[in-house]
RNA sequence: CGCGGGGUGGAGCAGUCGGUAGCUCGUCGGGCUCAUAACCCGAAGGUCAUAGGUUCAAGUCCUAUCCCCGCAA
């Protein structure tokens, strides 16, 4: 395979695969992630991690506030790179930064593309109850995970998976799809397949309101943002004002004409809320400043006395 | 010095004005039952994070240290 000249554009976990096989099969010239961060408790400056990794490497690391700024783009043109390689970097690239890489720039995506375009897919995709998703390799082009595609990978999601374990899961398949890319790319035998826009949807960025439990929901789709937001930012309900993140769930038969939110079980039989008119088994939860437990364990030091019932604030 | 909560038998918690520790569950043994995440009887298991200090006496007050967690990202 050629030995490409590569600028990478990453920030969190999930592009710390793809920037670890790169560096096995091309040159990294210049490492692009977002600017250091107070995170984590004490509020310190958290470099990302893609940088902690290219920093380990000693690759040439840049952080720029806004990489659309003019100097920018002629700091990446001094470094004639053959291909600008991103991955969940997190800023919109322009057309003049498009046009820079002899070979153009390349995008791992976690979706089947020309679904859930954008920065969520992987929380989306398991949100909205899909059974199967995927990495997607494309040409970026100026809009939003637009341009032609390139290779694609399949996972199936499977009824209990949970955002991490998918999120794990994809990681390390977009690395091995998008060295495949590169070696078609060498070989010239990539075909670009133009994406149909109507067949498209959005997945947009999640916030920890996306969390917030709707109670007149079917179970099923509680079910899906409990483990879509696994393990962040975690989905949520109160119970007497106090913000009780929920964890893990399951959907019990039967039906219930309770109020949604209801609890209509809480011994160590299990903890059972109405959700919509359905069942929903809270298995693991967390309490207001305590960690996460098995709603068995909780309830063995917290009795909760019926009736009694979750609500949305 | 961003804010805050906590470290007590295997698990989750309680322990008030300081007087050597209690609850629920689990575990082990026995009983009951067609059966049980049911019930009954009994038992084991804790240097109360660590190091100092105050005191006749500290899980309980004071100081320092280590660790964990929530908010925030």
């Amino acid at each position: 395979m050629k030995k490409f000249r590569v600028i990478f554009m990453g920030t969190p976990e999930f592009s710390v695969p793809c920037l670890k096989a790169l560096a096995e099969h091309t040159e990294i010239v210049g490492v692009v992630t977002q600017p250091d961060k107070p995170r984590g408790r004490g509020q310190k400056l958290q470099p990302s991690p893609v940088k902690a990794l290219a920093e380990a490497e000693g690759f040439r690391i840049y952080q720029p506030e806004k990489v659309k700024a003019e100097e920018f783009a002629e700091t990446l043109e001094a470094l004639h790179p053959d291909l600008i390689v991103v991955v969940a970097f997190g800023q919109i690239l322009s057309q003049r930064i498009l046009d820079i890489p002899s070979y153009g720039c390349i995008n791992v995506h976690a979706s089947l593309l020309p679904k859930y375009r954008g920065a969520a897919p992987m929380q989306w995709s398991i949100i909205n109850g899909e059974s199967r998703t995927g990495v997607t390799t494309m040409f970026m082009d100026a809009g939003l995970d637009t341009g032609d595609m390139l290779l694609k990978q399949e996972l199936e999601i499977t009824e209990h998976m949970t955002l991490e374990e998918l999120h794990d899961a994809l990681k390390g398949m977009g690395a091995n799809v998008l060295i495949e890319t590169l070696e078609q790319l060498s070989e010239g035998t990539l075909k670009r397949i133009p994406q149909t826009d109507a067949e498209s949807c959005y997945a947009p960025m999640i916030g920890k309101e996306t969390g917030n439990i709707d109670w007149k929901e079917p179970a099923r789709a509680v079910h899906n943002l409990v483990r879509g937001l696994d393990s962040w930012p975690g989905a949520y309900t109160f119970l007497d004002g106090g913000k009780y993140k929920i964890w893990r769930t399951k959907v019990l038969d039967g039906r219930t004409d309770a109020a949604p939110g209801t609890i209509l079980q809480a011994d160590k039989r299990g903890l059972i809320v109405a959700a919509g008119g359905d069942l929903l088994e809270v298995a693991e939860l967390q309490a207001p400043g305590g960690k996460r437990m098995a709603a068995r364990d909780y309830l063995l030091g917290h009795a909760i006395s019926l009736p009694a019932g979750f609500t949305e604030k």
